[in-house]
DNA sequence: TTAATTCAGACCATTTCGGTAGGATAAGAT
DNA sequence: ATCTTATCCTACCGAAATGGTCTGAATTAA
């Protein structure tokens, strides 16, 4: 059940961002804290700050007082960026594998659809900044008024 | 790759009632018509189109001579309606297994871009109907004018 | 009765998901 | 120097989802 669900390994990965947006920028936190505070599995997230450095959104520090800071200030890290860093880039489409006919196959049309949509989801997702989080309250979760992109 | 990606049973299933909706309504069309029209397996078919009649938005008749019709109209099936038949309720959210402190945790705030997501992702296909896809010519295929939705 | 068809269920191979384990490497502290 | 603290890297692992297939029963027209 649920269709586009999110994995996993994003919902961590944009709470590690979160949390270190909130601390001290200076300040490096180590995997262990990250892990702890945000109630992550510690070796799994190691992997997932892994993606999230080689996308240029974390640094790191190695050695003893080692740990991550953000690369960038939060309101210049999207959420579309923490999500390609980690999944790659958003693709509501069906795999391609064949190309057919365009006459008999109902495929061309239904490709309109799916780029309707993954335009729409990637206008939220670059429109809302890790800094817009920070501030929001916990309103109503289902059917919210929807104040966080530009709305074109 | 591809966090979005729309599973192969949705496409089969799309193409299977899109098809249906270009034939006689009273004509029966056995699946083995289907399934070599639209180049889709046989059996996996078959599993689908069960969920789909289930669904209410195909109707079958048994025996000889038997095979599948659209229980309605074109204009009536709309897109969301195939999706959900398939794969349940749309839901684009992260699997809310423990109930967490809103305060410490950024959680809640992400819940509110998830929900927008999805209101918007649930909006284009409740608004394409099956009857909009048959005439749609193939024009190009990504970042297209969408104008398929009554766009808000 | 027989041929054509849907319907129901078990089965199955591969990939993805979520996570763990162990060690190599780097750097600060003593 | 060497010890401790930390990141980094790679392999591994179980469970679930994905994308199918196979077999056989039930139904119906001819």
């Amino acid at each position: 059940m649920g269709l586009m669900q999110i994995p996993r390994r994003v919902d961590y990965g944009l709470r590690a961002v979160i949390y270190l947006s909130v601390q001290d920028p200076e300040r490096c936190c180590s995997i262990t804290e990250i892990a702890t505070q945000q109630g992550v599995p510690k070796k799994f997230l190691e992997k997932i700050i892994q993606d999230l450095i080689r996308g240029g959104l974390i640094k790191s520090k190695r050695g003893a007082c080692g740990g991550y800071t953000l690369a960038r200030s939060p309101e210049e890290i999207s959420f579309y960026e923490v999500i390609e860093a980690l999944e790659g880039p958003i693709a509501v489409n069906v795999c391609m594998d064949q190309h057919m006919s365009c006459e008999q196959l109902p495929r061309c049309s239904m490709v309109n659809v799916w780029s309707e949509v993954q335009r729409k989801v990637t206008e939220v997702f670059t429109n809302t900044t890790i800094a817009d989080l920070k501030r929001k309250p916990c309103r109503d979760l289902i059917g919210g008024s929807a104040s966080l992109s530009s709305a074109a």
